[in-house]
This record gives C-alpha cells, structure tokens and sequence, in this order.
DNA sequence: CAATGATGTTCCCTATTCCGGGACAACGTC
DNA sequence: GACGTTGTCCCGGAATAGGGAACATCATTG
C-alpha cells in the first residue's frame, strides 16, 4: 500500500481542506503555505478545480471560495445519511419543547461532526453548525460517542495529543480514560465548559436497530441554565428522542436475520 | 489553455458527479462504464478518494458513496453562500402562511440548483431537495432566471439539447425565447407539469442591493391546487418576501459606492 | 509616480506518475 | 465446481504533474 496513492488527488483535497466557515476566502500563496506545496502547483490545482465548479475565483480579490460542486457533492452525502432524515423531524419535535440548541453528531476518527443544528437560523453563531468537525476529547457528544467505539479505537484516540480549548478541557489521555469509563455506567456525558466558556452541553448515544451507537444527541446551553435539576429534565427527553430514532432507523430485519448479522460481527458503518 | 488541466483531479470529480440521490451508490464497472475510464483507473481513483473519506466503501456490496468529506466542504459553501442564510427565516416565516414546497434556488450554467427546501421533512420525496441540479427550460424557477442572463449566455443555452420530461416541456430555443421574453415583462414564471406531470409551480426573481438577479423563489404544488386566482395570491406572498431578501442581502454600501460599483460593470457573481 | 514588495500565472524541463491492458482474485449463481 | 461478473494488482511506457524561475499584476510606500 503506497501512500496516498495519486497524488493530485491528495493534493487537490489538501487543498480544498483549508477552507472552511473561519477561513471560507483563500488565496494561492496562502495555501501554498499552509499546504506546504508549491504555488505553481497550488496555482495549478486551484484552476483546475475552479474548472471543476469545486472552486470559484473572487476576480478582485483573486482569493477562492469552495462553490457549487461541493455543495451539491454535500447535499447528496445529507440526504443519504438515514440517521439525518430520520433524526430530523424528531428533534424539530424536541426543539418546541426544550429550548436551546439541539445537534445530531456522528463520531469520525477522533472528532465528531455536526449533521444537524437546530434552530437552524443562526443569528447567533455561539455553536457549532452543521458540516463542521470538532475533536472528540471537548465536547460533550464527543466524549459519548468516543466511549462507545471499540478498545483499539479508544486506545488511539487516547495517545493522540489534545489540545486545551478552555481551563476545564481534558487534555490527559488518563482523565479522558477515567472519564469514558464514567459515561458509559451513566450512559450521558456532559461538557461543562470545556470547550466554550460560558457554555455546557449534555449529550446521549443513539442507537441503531442492531443496538449499535451510530450517533449522538446534544442539547448546548449557557451554562447558568443548565443546573444538574435540569440536566435531568432535558436528558429525559433527549433519551425519548433517542429511541425514536432508533425505532425508525435501519432496514427492518427480523430476529433470525438480526441473529446472523450480529454473529458475523458486522463492524461495517455503512449504514448511518 | 489547455482543455482540462490535471486530469486525475478531474477524472476524479468525473467520477463523484455520477453519484446522486438517485444513484447513491455505484460500484467500479459501472463508474467504468458511465466515465469512459479504464476500470483499473477507476478503481485506483475511488481508492484515493477513500483515503480521503471523500467516498466510502460498502465492504459487503463492494459499492462507494459519498462520504464525510464531501459533507464538511459542501456545507462550507451552504454557510457561505448569503442568499440562504438570509432567506431561510424569511422562506420559514412565509411557509407559515403558504401551503406548498418553497425553494430556493440559483442559476448555474443552463442549470438550476436548489439551494433550500421547504418544508424540509420530506416524506414525500415527490419534489426537488436541496442540492439537486435541473436543466433550466423546464421549471419555473429556471426559466426566470434564465430571462435575467445576458444576451450571450441565453443564446448560448438556446442552442443546447432541451430534453423533454412531459408533453408539455418547452423543448426549441424559439419556443423558450418567447417564453423568456414573456416573463420578463411580466416578472414571474410558471411551469404548468412541463417537469413533471401533476406538479405545478411559480417562481420571481430574488435581486441583491444592486439590483442584480441572484436567486429565485419557487413554489410547487399539484397542479389543482394551483389556480390563476391562487397564482395571483402567492405571487403577492412571494414578492414580499423577495423584497425582504434584497433589503437584507449585501454589504450595505453608501449610494455612491453603489454608483462607483455599478459604473465598473461587475459582473462578478462571487457575493451570492 | 517610480520603486518596492507581495501575490499569482506561465513556461520549461525532467522525474514521476498515472493510465490502460491484462493477469489474478473474490464473490455469487447456476 | 464451473462460470460470469466484478474488483484489485502489476507492469511498462507515454504523458504529465511538479518545482524553479521568469514574467505579470496589483498594492503600498516614500
């Protein structure tokens, strides 16, 4: 197994990487920096993905932007996504009753990434939104998912070094070790400021058909508004919502098929 | 100028544009077969995207989709583009009061491309989401954007192949000439089941603070339902809120800025 | 307004890579 | 177990992608 195989691609998603909702406008230099290619090649790259749609070029500023191609690569990722479809009418549901913002996460190699955000408006850009990626080891659904992955994985995740986004985060492959082993007897993690000050979130696993956890529920507050008395009010309800998802999710087997599929230790994610 | 610059970079989004809801997972010969490239091309391609999670593999079916990677990047572009983030509250607020899919959507080279739905929960998958591309001739809200290019770029998309969904699907450049020449005095378009047999819709024309067309409003519903007399009601709707849109779109320029601006002609499109 | 600096594009050349063909392997089906 | 289908691996040669440098463009500064 060679590396990175063709190594344009590589390069071209290396590029297309370092834009995101921070940093939405690059120019060629810039990203010749970041990337560590040369600008020729960055240049070369950047044309060839604006021919693609991947890209548009600011004829003024001669900086890019991420365009319509991704979008619509994207939207077809959203919509195939079943945890997506099936979780979204459920926790619009959630939202008229619970107040602050309520996401749908997924687990993805040491981080998470928001699917869903509701409300969507976002006036206040406080919290993370759909599409964006966060480590694992600060956030509240993060830490959930993360304990519900298997040893190797954990074990993985827990050498890697974390980064320290406010004084409460973990950043200790220990700490974070004592707390998975935590949050799964409670089966709900909280975050309480460890990534945002001023801000905590409570989140619970979702599982899918075969009782695997396939994503998370987080409901995030300023903190003086979630006291450990309403933790427990909005948990009631987030684990509600979590089941219903689960009953609407996943191709319905009967119990003999879901017998043989659990036998052959089928670890394949494919069906989020 | 050569024609295609890096070739891997774009046999590689050669090859993710075939994937679409409606055909969300392809395996390698058919990729083979749809692209025109060698299978051992294809798969070494395919391959490389996995490494980049821009696609994911179906151990048990052997079959790829699109994966995390093109969700994070598309949803870059949803958060960029002003136009949705600025009309969902407004498309939100006038579903309230409107019965019927509401959409909108953008101009992009002879297509459409629907940016919101709305209402969002689609159980029944009978209308246009997010993200999908449909050839301009043949919906309302393509028609009236077409009517607001440039002369070059109508031309242009006049002598292209206009495929035909229905009976009643404009089909020649004379016949779409008129046609464009007849909304633009009256403002707005309508497709009466020239997409789709049973479905109707209207659509007007969304312009940013300089006056420029930059998005549509679309409304869809079965064709009963859809009246001359009801057209009139909602076109009343949906102007207000293409109103609305305008006022909230744009760096707010002083009206001499705008004089400057517009004296230059830009015609960049790069503020959406 | 010339000089300077910073950024972006194009050209050229070579080492590398990537493509296509074919062999091989893994399934599923009859 | 033979066959058809599909996917992966291997290999050699042709094409191309990448880096360096020149050139171009724009912004800033004295």
């Amino acid at each position: 197994m060679n590396g990175e195989m063709l190594s344009s691609i590589h390069n071209a998603f290396k590029i297309l990487r370092e834009f995101s909702q921070d940093d939405p406008e690059l120019g060629v230099i810039e990203l010749s920096r970041r990337t560590g290619l040369s600008k020729s090649s960055v240049s070369r790259i950047v044309q060839t993905l604006c021919k693609e749609h991947v890209l548009q070029k600011n004829i003024d500023t001669r900086k890019y932007r991420l365009w319509l191609t991704a979008f619509e690569l994207g939207s077809v990722v959203y919509h195939e996504l079943e945890v997506c479809r099936v979780g979204l009418p459920v926790l619009k549901k959630m939202m008229e009753s619970t107040p602050g913002v309520i996401q749908l996460v997924v687990y993805d190699r040491g981080s998470i990434v928001f699917l869903l955000k509701l409300p969507e408006d976002d006036e206040a850009q406080i919290f993370n939104s759909m599409g964006v990626r966060v480590p694992c080891h600060c956030t509240a659904s993060g830490k959930i998912l993360l304990a519900f992955q298997d040893e190797l994985e954990i074990n993985r995740v827990l050498k890697e070094k974390m980064k320290s986004y406010t004084k409460k985060t973990i950043t200790t492959g220990e700490q974070l070790s004592i707390e998975l082993q935590k949050i799964k007897q409670t089966g709900y993690a909280l975050s309480r400021e460890e990534f945002k000050i001023g801000v905590s979130s409570v989140a619970v696993p979702v599982y899918d058909d075969l009782n695997r956890v396939i994503a998370a529920i987080n409901v995030t507050r300023p903190t003086q508004l979630l006291s450990s008395a309403e933790i427990d009010n909005v948990l009631k309800e987030m684990k509600y919502c979590s089941r219903l998802i689960t009953e609407r999710v996943g191709i319905k087997l009967s119990n003999s098929q879901r017998r043989q599929i659990l036998a052959a230790k089928v670890t394949n994610r494919w069906r989020i």
